[in-house]
DNA sequence: TCTTGACTTGTCAAATATGGCAAGTATGAA
DNA sequence: TTCATACTTGCCATATTTGACAAGTCAAGA
């Protein structure tokens, strides 16, 4: 039902940053905490333009949330709405 | 064991391209195969640099190259070693 | 009201991803 | 050897991400 190919680049932005908030959230972190812990810098201006689907991030700055938020890559970049 | 802690940028974007390339292969196409499947225009330039871990891509367009793959993102994500 | 914390958004500079083209490498077949 | 296919790589121009800072919004308290 998901219709993939059909989806947009900012649907697919907006997906990733919800994901990316949503665990946040769920860790009980606020974005500076959430800089805090990645290892190179990344500002939280980024971050909130990542959560805002405002941003195409690369796969490495995403990996980089992924370690701090102590989760798979993978989780953040499940865009998919259903598996058959 | 992944200690993805410590893994380095160029690490994860020859994992990344791992992936695509082994997808790729599995699926039976070639570079321009892939291209000619994909929405909106990608270079083989580009998907040669991705599959050799030499540009660190947008999700977007990995996006698009999963979608032309018919597999979900998070498989082209999948960088961790092995799950606890 | 004032303040604080959390987040958003604008702008800027620097770095780099992307698309495009051309040239080079490698392999296999004729 | 010659040719074709598949892929890699260098270069270029353009677009955009990223990091950084400043300013603005919003909600919750004191």
């Amino acid at each position: 039902m998901s219709n993939m190919a059909s989806m947009k680049k900012s649907e697919i932005l907006k997906i990733i940053g919800q994901n990316v908030k949503r665990i946040r959230l769920e860790k009980g972190l606020t974005q500076v905490d959430l800089v805090g812990k990645i290892e190179s810098r990344i500002d939280t201006t980024n971050i909130s333009r990542i959560e805002k689907g405002r941003t195409n991030a690369t796969i490495h700055t995403l990996f980089r949330i992924s370690q701090a938020l102590d989760v798979p890559l993978s989780e953040i970049c499940n865009v998919q709405e259903n598996k058959s």
